[in-house]
DNA sequence: TGCCAATATGGCGATATGGCCATTAAAGCA
DNA sequence: TGCTTTAATGGCCATATCGCCATATTGGCA
């Protein structure tokens, strides 16, 4: 039986999502983000890295399409662009528990 | 007003599954096993990568709980250990499709 | 035992990522 | 016009990731 092999291209361009998804400071930022929109010194305050650093993470959110900006004055305000985040978000929590579980198991 | 700085270790944990994710080869691996499970080499044809390549692959989806390996004589057959990728998908999916709407309004 | 098929692992080079510093750009205000 | 605040970008280095090759390792079978 011939096993074709399955044209990757589609799941680049999700992977490219998942990945700038994948990163301790910018989950933070989503999860903040889903509650009301910061601006770029309140999210540096808040995950506590350079400024640089803080605003590199939102330009590769913005690239994928995950939040938006709306500048007013001087300020960026940050803001989700997409309600779809529980999902991920419970998906993600339910291989935590599963394998913290797994875990405990194996001490016994 | 002081803005206390999150502890990110929560993040960290969940980044680490998102991580494992955020790879075109081990996103089509996932969905693959979805509907069941498969080989090493199996995998390895559809995914057209060397097979030492689809065995890290899946090692580092087994290190965060997402797969598991049930060995039978000299094959390993892997398979999904969560039911709750459709959340994640769907988020991506979610993504993905208001960022090409987008890009097509911009074109106009 | 000897051989082959199926997996897993070590190593290595190329490339990508992350974080900081320094700098630039733009807005608000005295 | 200067000075300050806010944000974005370039540069640089340390580290991580990816993919292949080569090499174990294990199971099935003659």
């Amino acid at each position: 039986m011939a096993i074709k092999a399955i044209d990757l291209r589609r799941y680049e361009a999700r992977a490219k999502i998942a990945k700038a998804m994948a990163h301790p400071s910018r989950l933070l930022m989503l999860d903040l983000l889903q509650k009301k929109s910061h601006t770029v010194t309140e999210l540096t305050a808040i995950v506590g890295a350079d400024q640089s650093t803080v605003s590199k993470h939102l330009s590769i959110l913005r690239d994928v399409g995950l939040v938006d900006v709306r500048r007013e004055g001087a300020m960026s305000y940050y803001q989700l662009k997409c309600a779809c985040l529980d999902g991920f978000f419970s998906c993600i929590e339910t291989v935590l528990m599963a394998d913290l579980a797994c875990r405990r198991d194996a001490l016994k």
